[in-house]
DNA sequence: TGCACATTTCATGAATTATGCAATTACAAG
DNA sequence: CTTGTAATTGCATAATTCATGAAATGTGCA
């Protein structure tokens, strides 16, 4: 139990910041470039930087870059699944079709 | 979309401490003393007090005395649902009734 | 090469959080 | 009213978190 404990709270962790929860939210729907996160959100460059940074950290998110432009998606299922609860929960809506979300991973980054 | 991310994150940041969680994976099983709740964690008597004031403060568990013991249980029903979906998820079986939780309040003390 | 853009990294400082221990409050029982 | 147990509070220190601005990296294009 302690293990899980673990496991769980790191996650959990990763996603208990407002500005991560909206990135994940945005990120259910589809690849967004770190520009469009950080508008999207409402922070500047470095600061989005590092959330995003956080979000790899803990293998929650991947990137790929095409051009000057570096796409992030969510490549950890775990994450994918408590987003999805926590939309359909808290936004209202039934929230998220998991296989719309993309897990593979090439042109990898991070 | 920011209220409500704001609202869900502070929720997670609250569940977001192995020992909060542990210690809320016992309660959903049913009240506890701070007594319990220390052992079963393995905190002593402050270190255990300490997080149960922060699920306290967050509106998450309530307290309720009785003789030299105190007793607390969960309180918030969308603290219930996340460890109710959590434990689905990270701890095989089909955990929790939610039916069994009870949220009323009497001889409360916090 | 050199400039512009997208993004990240680094260093700093303010604010929050974690943690361990001493002191305190609350209650029960002799 | 003293003693023992349960639990909380307060405090000091260590450690994290997060925003910010300056500098560095990588890419496309003239």
């Amino acid at each position: 139990m302690e293990q899980t404990a673990n496991r769980v709270s790191a996650l959990l962790k990763a996603l208990s910041h407002r500005d991560r929860l909206m990135t994940l939210c945005h990120l259910a729907q589809g690849e967004m470039s770190a520009g469009e996160l950080g508008e999207a959100v409402g922070r500047k460059a470095p600061a989005m930087s590092q959330q995003l940074s956080v979000l790899r950290r803990e293998g929650i998110i991947a990137s790929r870059r095409e051009g000057q432009l570096i796409y992030y998606r969510i490549v950890e299922e775990d994450a994918v699944a408590i987003m999805s609860f926590l939309y359909e929960r808290f936004c209202g809506v039934d929230g998220l079709d998991p296989a719309r979300i993309e897990i593979p991973c090439e042109g990898e980054i991070a």
